[in-house]
DNA sequence: ACCTGAACACCGTTCAAGT
DNA sequence: ACCTGAACACCGTTCAAGT
């Protein structure tokens, strides 16, 4: 059956797109720190070296992995129905674009260790762009507007420690109490917190939660401020 | 005029202090990427291995250098004479805060990958929250507060891209009018951008403007879900 | 108590060579 | 055109040993 200049099992020859779809795999699955080329190639059945046929070194990779993703977004982002005033239509890309960036972990550290934009990216930040010009902001205002969303435009916010499992359990909470008169506020703050929601407090839902609050937050600030002047 | 045991030139023994302080010292000057546990022993005049005496691993390196630049933050913020207000108590932290963290090009970088809490940073927060609380935020808006500002609360943010320094020059602007009607929006920006303020856009002003612009709008937004409740 | 030498298990990457 | 083997210059880290 086979013709003649079959050579092998897996004969597909590597190509970028496979390459740059195998990073995003072992990315998601594995965790960034295990991206490394040589276990990438392992990945595809191939020596380490072979990749560098395909991409000239591993910023390149990294830089390819973030455009697929921003191609990934903006397929998505297309296909919303534009509400008609500019705070709900943004506030839609963005949750929308937040939903893809959720199942790329690595997405976060990724881009903000890029130095090079990938087209992709730059043309989700010219619609983003358009959305405000359409709503009444000037040329400066909208780039006041981008900085101070910041990564938050593209669905994200890098958060400082993530404090991992240790938050609600029995000891932590008696660690809380010795602490509770150099700390008071946190103290307090956080047994609240921790006594409040035990059910939906399920780390991605609360996350979702605060990210919302900071974005409408500035929405509704900028809104403000479009009116004002 | 030497006492009977002074051995050599230089024979200030190591310790935690001097490692910490060499590491933040040549992380400062040389950056990150150059800080490497035998870049560092050289520095200090020493083998790589010494200094797993005083440190347990890079890990706990990085904490300790977070840690003093939190001591050295909460050094200068409790000179600051406390507004009476507390959106300006705040702003005035806040931005004293990124006065220290100026000074510490890697510190965002860092903070971002830390996965413990250090003990200064945690005061700090302590105290915002404190500043917070005093004006008469509940513990829940409090909490919600600190998320929305995320790492502005230390004084940065992290910016996604930094375009390095093709930003005014002739060869980028000749690009940009090639890309024109693809990105409109975008390229009507820069444009605009770059023809205003060429004097004041040296880089730090700029981004300082920006920072307080977001601040401003975030500090704003919670005055006002604060009077609203 | 404090520091070192030699070694290990990793990285990304180059380069000449194979098919 | 596409892939490989061997090697280089780096990492962080362990461990037994020196003073």
């Amino acid at each position: 059956m086979a013709t003649q200049t079959e050579p092998s099992p897996q004969r597909v020859p590597l190509s970028k797109e496979r390459v740059l779809r195998a990073a995003i795999d072992l990315a998601d699955t594995e965790g960034l720190g295990t991206l490394t080329m040589r276990r990438l190639a392992q990945e595809l059945g191939v020596e380490a070296m072979s990749l560098y046929y395909h991409v000239a070194n591993k910023e390149e990779l990294l830089d390819g992995m973030v455009d697929v993703l921003g191609t990934e977004i903006n397929e998505r982002v297309e296909q919303i129905e534009e509400a008609s005033d500019w705070k709900t239509a943004m506030r839609d890309r963005i949750l929308t674009a937040r939903k893809v960036m959720m199942l790329h972990p690595w997405a976060p550290t990724v881009l903000e260790s890029r130095t090079n934009m990938q087209l992709s990216i730059i043309l989700y930040f010219e619609a983003l762009l358009g959305l405000f010009r359409k709503g009444g902001f000037s040329y400066d205002l909208a780039h006041h507007a981008m900085h101070a969303l910041g990564s938050r435009a593209l669905g994200f916010t890098q958060e400082l420690f993530d404090p991992g499992e240790d938050s609600g359990d029995d000891d932590s909470m008696a660690m809380l109490e010795q602490m509770a008169d150099q700390l008071p506020n946190l103290v307090g703050m956080l047994m609240e917190i921790t006594h409040d929601g035990p059910e939906d407090t399920l780390g991605w839902c609360d996350d979702q939660t605060e990210f919302e609050f900071g974005l409408d937050l500035l929405l509704d600030g900028l809104d403000r401020t479009l009116h004002k002047t």
